[in-house]
Formats: C-alpha cells, sequence, structure tokens
DNA sequence: TGTCTGAATGATCAACGAATTCTTCAGCGC
DNA sequence: GCGCTGAAGAATTCGTTGATCATTCAGACA
C-alpha cells in the first residue's frame, strides 16, 4: 500500500521537475517513467492518463494555500483584515510561482480546457474560511448581521474573479494588482460592515 | 467629404453582413469588396488593414452602449437603481449580440488580441457614466461622501470584470449572470451607501 | 497471482510546400 | 489631380505527410 503512494509520489515529482522546465506539452510520459526506471505504460497504474498529472500537480499547490487559509482563518485579528490576507495571500502566492517558474501557466490553462470544473472544487474550499471569517466578523460585531453566508460568499468571489485568473491580470504587476485587490475589497468590506440588502430574486 | 463616408459606411456593412454570418476569418477583403462593387485594393482608402473594420464594427455596437448608458445615468432614478442598470443593459446588450450572431465572439477576440488598448477607450467611457451617477447619488444624500470618484468607478469595473467578457460566462445562463450580477452590486451599493474607508495606499 | 514491459493503435503534432489572403503601389481613366 | 484597378509582394493559412505521443493490453517475469 505504500509502496503504491510512494511510486505514484515518485512519478508526480519527476513530472513537476519536468513539467516546470520544459512545460506540460514538451514532457512525454515516456520521459517521465525514464526518469523513473519504469516504462510509460506502468504510468498508467498510478495516473488514468496526462492530465491526472498536471491534476495532481494543481492539487498539491492548492492544498499549501488552503493549509494558509486556515491558519489566517484562525488568526486572531478582525475579520476584514483576515479577509484582505486570505486574497492578498492567494494571489501573490501564484504570482510567485508563475514568475518563478513560467511554464506552470500552461499547466493552469490545460487544466481549465481539460478539467473545467476542477477550479469550481477549489472556488467552494476557499469559500469553507470566507464563511468562517464572515460568520466571526458578525459575532463580533464587526459586519452586521448576514442571512446567506455561503451565497455572500460566492459574490465576494465573483467580484475578485479578475484577481484569480492569470491569463487576466498577467499584464500587471504584483504591486498594482495588489492596490487593485485592496481597493476593491475597500468597497466590499464597507457593504459588510452596514449590512447587504440582497436583491429580492437572490434570497433563498 | 460625404461621399468618402458613405463608401466607408457601405463597406462597413457589406463588412458586417459577411462577418455575422461567417465570421471574421472567414470573410474575405476581396469578398468584402465584391460586394461593393470595388477592388479589395479600394478598401483600404478607407480601413488601414482588415482589423480596423472589426474595431470599426465594435465602435458601432460601443456607440448604441454609450447612448443608452447616457439615457439611464439621466433618469429620474434612484443611483443604484441606476447603476443595475448600466451594468444589466451592457450584459444583456452583449449577451443577446453574441446569442443572436456567435460570430461576434470571434471578433470580440481578435480584437482583444490584436487591439488589446481598444478595451480600455470603453472602460474610460464606460466611467465617465459611473461617475455621474455615483456624483448623483452622493448629492442626494443616497451615497456617503466620495473622495475619489474616478477611483471608486474603476473598483467598481474591476468587480464586475466577470460580467464583462463572454469568455468567461459564455457557460452561464442570462439568467444566472443577472443574478449574480445583482448579487455583486449587493455588496457595493451597501458600501457606497455606508461610505468606502479607502486603503491607505491608494489614497490620492 | 500480481507487476511490469514493450509492441500495437489511434490521436495529435510538426514540417513544409502550395494556395490563399492581406496589403502595397504603379499606372490607368476621368 | 483624383479615384480606382489589378498585378506584385509579403504574410498567413491550409493540406498533406511523416513522425511523435498518449494510451491500451497481451503476455513475460518473478
Amino acid at each position: 500500500m505504500n509502496d503504491k503512494t510512494d511510486t505514484r509520489q515518485q512519478i508526480l515529482e519527476a513530472a513537476m521537475n519536468r513539467i516546470v522546465h520544459y512545460g506540460y506539452g514538451k514532457t512525454t510520459m515516456s520521459e517521465i517513467a525514464g526518469d523513473c526506471g519504469m516504462s510509460a505504460g506502468n504510468i498508467y497504474r498510478f495516473f488514468a492518463s496526462k492530465i491526472d498529472i498536471a491534476e495532481a500537480m494543481a492539487r498539491k499547490f492548492n492544498l499549501e494555500l488552503y493549509q494558509t487559509y486556515a491558519e489566517i482563518a484562525r488568526e486572531d485579528r478582525p475579520a476584514p483584515e483576515r479577509l484582505r490576507r486570505v486574497f492578498e495571500y492567494g494571489l501573490t502566492h501564484s504570482y510567485d510561482a508563475i514568475e518563478k517558474d513560467a511554464k506552470i501557466l500552461e499547466v493552469a490553462e490545460v487544466l481549465q480546457e481539460e478539467r473545467p470544473l476542477f477550479f469550481n472544487e477549489g472556488l467552494a474550499q476557499e469559500r469553507i474560511y470566507l464563511n468562517q471569517i464572515l460568520e466571526d466578523g458578525v459575532a463580533a460585531g464587526t459586519f452586521a448581521p448576514i442571512t446567506d453566508t455561503t451565497f455572500i460568499s460566492e459574490m465576494i468571489q465573483s467580484a475578485l474573479m479578475k484577481f484569480r485568473f492569470p491569463q487576466l491580470y498577467s499584464l500587471l504587476t504584483l504591486a498594482k494588482l495588489k492596490r487593485e485587490l485592496n481597493g476593491v475589497l475597500d468597497i466590499i468590506i464597507a457593504g459588510l460592515k452596514h449590512g447587504v440588502d440582497i436583491t429580492a430574486e437572490n434570497k433563498r
């Protein structure tokens, strides 16, 4: 059993090494297999397809993200500050990763194309931490009461969509992005403090 | 003088007819010229290049948009309602256009690729109407005072980025999009009513 | 029996010449 | 001169062909 996960890890690591260096398209299954001293066919006992390796890569990346989100959500700071820190960390983490290895942008693109639902998973996970922060903020009296926390989290994610897709922001510097992110958050946080009247059709 | 603009209009119209039907890539300069009873070379006395025809198409589309924005901005309604109407109209107008002729999505893509700055023009134009509505709202006491109206307009545009690019939203139904748009606007409007504290670095 | 290989298969990609298309411009008719 | 054409040139796309690659699987090995 541990053998299996070990081999899987080994494949994943070999794949990541090649992919961050040469890109997803230029990395072949035979090369990955060669690095692991096995045949290409054997990889398929551990990953159903090449795109699944990319997905595993992204999952590993996200895991780091979620851990930090969890930490930030638990921090002893006002809710608005934690909200800012979550999104600023997410932006910085992705931006730095792309700056370091430009090839991972290709991974993101391939994944968006071939596993569109994968991103929803990440959004749902992120919402868990957002909900937590929002509820804390309401409990502390920093935010006005919220009827539907998940709905508000979704709307916050929607408003910050621009800072999530490297293809949308890759022209801007990180400093500019952060400033813009905080500008949008200024408005959102003001709204949360005051209390949001939800449009009739959106009430649940 | 009027001859010149007439011929230009004729070319533009012929081009639009073909492009909405067959797409930008599948429409050739000779075909457009043929429809106008002229040679391909002659088109270049009216348009510097093929992509300029696409830009002219988009400009015509935007002109309609701006006229309606201007009307909405002038309406005798509360500022929040006008804000909603501007963005809802923009979304609906684009959505309907694409639904009617799917080929215009290609025009948008080519334009985004080859004339990336063109979109900034549109954003700047839209901000004129947003600024107007925001200032009205402040004057009427509906919105709290705003230090930098243009900055707030920019942040609103940033938060509503998702509803601007068909490539981002083309999977969702118009009804869902409108609901989500109004959800984000719920938060933004709440923030504007309450008053937005601008993060230190963003103060001008 | 459980692992793994390596050949077979079909899909995708790259290369490259041919064809099409965009763009320019010398010159023609008015 | 003015407005336009049509041929020439440059750039791009297209279609074909050969190679590479992802994926499968029968069977070898242990």
